[in-house]
DNA sequence: TTGTACGCGTTATCAT
DNA sequence: ATGATAACGCGTACAA
């Protein structure tokens, strides 16, 4: 039960704590001989360093750590999984975090900070609108990728962002859906009070209808369940299973997300209906699950890897001191499958 | 940049460094007054304390961790989810953390022991064959829970399991599939070196073959491929097509895992073929999207919030001393959906 | 090459 | 109700 620390090391092996220390350091000024007895003795009784106090002491550690708002949706999970690739290449180590969606992404990266020696810091998801004076105490170097945070003009020197432009890459989704003949379009939305990508996309959509002369019916836009798990499949089912039954005629239904998308197309199934005969459905992330469902969907592709790859170079150029702060948008792609057809 | 400590805070405040901490930790000996003058300060100032020179001083903390092995697979990712809830009800504090495929989870365990002071950790999935020497280091209490992992007999006492039996449920899997008039089952599996989950489901599978007098033939038997993700949509989806390609028959398919079984719907389209007329297919899991995929996935459901549950409440009880480490095995479900059919 | 002693930021104990 | 001070386990400057 009792733990082992460096001094019962020492004591054991009969020499001085910094000897052991350095033994596990890997210091040059050490004997080889007593290097490995000293290892073998911190084998024996199973010890290891305490990192607490470790991170207390030392000058520097090489983490940066990710904090994800809303780790289900599977479009975050491979982000984070290129970002560990590009992190661990270069050396450094990675610290995940979870944000649950109430929480204070701020606060949490705070305790971080305090309790790793972090050298940046990436947010992923979440809405960014916090006050540049709370920004102000994260004294680290961050960026914001793929969150749907409009800048303040104060805060814009504070951190990079690295971005699509959710409101124009939806404005092509449906621009490239009306082009094929579509009017009625529906959209299974965010949730009314959002105001991140949510409220991008949907800005994106009236647009695009605004562009073509075609009004926009408030009928036709279906906010997800705040009650159910958002972006879930299950969230995407219900919301169309609700259209569908409203009665609403529509030809063309663009879902926020593809994991809704995913959904949808259940939905319509149920219904005895066909995609892409009946209505064309689109989704929005590119996310790998929208190429192997049947009918594939048609979708906004996301450039992950370059974006991860381009976060985490900004990010070691600036705790290099090699650049400053900027703010990347990438363009998405609309990736053209089975689940739309001109009409 | 400089860090903002206790002591500075004390300083401004012009009191003692002990009425700080007081007001930080909510003790009760303190005088209102000072105590938000005090929490004003520590706003302006930014201050946040320093969680490892906390977790080295104190005597204990509230929190549980978590170590996921392959979080990818959304099978985990509900049961964490379920998994938090009951801990962050028991006002206890859930530390979750990935480990890679190729990490040692105890030696991530060990370090985290050190580092928090954990009440108790929980495993999630790898394959557990640690020494019990190694496990011994270990001076907490931990569960498995869903981990593939066959308990050295001196281990038993060590920690607890929480988990299906997964070769008994793949063998009622593959004895429905026989029993609707299946002969021919080909079988999507885990790699060959696989000596977790893996296995156990494919020695479900010849035992169900066996007790039904149906000769195993390695033809049918198509391994994940290894450079690939691990249970991913894909990797199920190319193990498919090389299983069509080479133009063994089979009325059946039997997947490892939900994930894989959507890719591998995926593969039968592409070869013109339907699911479930020309091949049926059975999945194992039960995660949500084997429900809203069409056709709907047959799978074997295990009851994750049940186990959840399960699995923390042993916990507790263990840390408050109530209970012994003891195994536990769920029962599986087979569910019956439109992927399968009899012939 | 090795050992001693101090300090990292915090909390707990004790005295006031 | 408040303040001074001793730990917590480790790294490291400095002395030996």
């Amino acid at each position: 039960m009792e733990q082992v620390t460096i001094k019962d090391i020492a004591r054991i092996c009969g020499v001085g704590i910094s000897t052991v220390s350095r033994a596990i350091n890997n210091h040059p000024d050490i004997n080889p001989e007593t290097k490995s007895m000293i290892n073998r003795v911190i084998r024996e009784q199973g010890y290891v360093p305490n990192n607490s106090a470790r991170n207390l002491k030392r000058t520097e550690a090489k983490n940066i750590a990710v904090l994800v708002k809303g780790m289900s949706n599977p479009f975050f999970t491979s982000m984070v999984k290129s970002i560990e690739k590009e992190i661990k290449q270069k050396k450094y180590a990675m610290v995940l975090h979870q944000v649950e969606y109430e929480e204070d992404e701020i606060d949490v990266a705070l305790e971080l900070v305090k309790e790793k020696r972090l050298k940046g810091i990436i947010f992923l998801g979440g809405y960014f609108k916090h006050s540049s004076e709370k920004l102000e105490y994260l004294n680290v170097p961050f960026i914001l990728s793929t969150s749907g945070g409009i800048a303040e003009v104060s805060s814009k020197t504070m951190y990079s962002t690295i971005s699509v432009d959710d409101m124009k890459e939806s404005y092509r989704m449906v621009d490239y859906l009306i082009k094929i003949g579509h009017k009625k379009i529906a959209m299974i939305s965010a949730s009314r009070q959002d105001e991140s990508i949510g409220k991008l996309r949907l800005e994106g959509y009236k647009m695009a209808l605004k562009d073509h002369q075609i009004p926009f019916r408030p009928e036709l836009i279906r906010p997800m369940d705040q009650s159910l798990e958002l972006y879930s499949i299950e969230n995407g089912y219900q919301a169309t299973k609700k259209l569908l039954a409203s009665g609403e005629e529509f030809t063309a239904l663009y879902v926020i997300s593809d994991m809704m998308a995913v959904g949808a197309l259940r939905a319509i199934y149920e219904a005895g209906k066909k995609v892409p005969e009946d209505y064309s459905v689109a989704g929005y992330d590119g996310i790998d699950i929208g190429k192997y469902i049947t009918p594939t969907i048609t979708t906004v592709h996301q450039p992950i890897e370059e974006m991860a790859k381009e976060t985490i170079g900004l990010l070691f150029d600036i705790i290099a001191g090699k650049k400053q702060h900027q703010h990347k948008v990438f363009s998405g792609e609309i990736v053209v499958r089975e689940s739309t057809k001109s009409i």
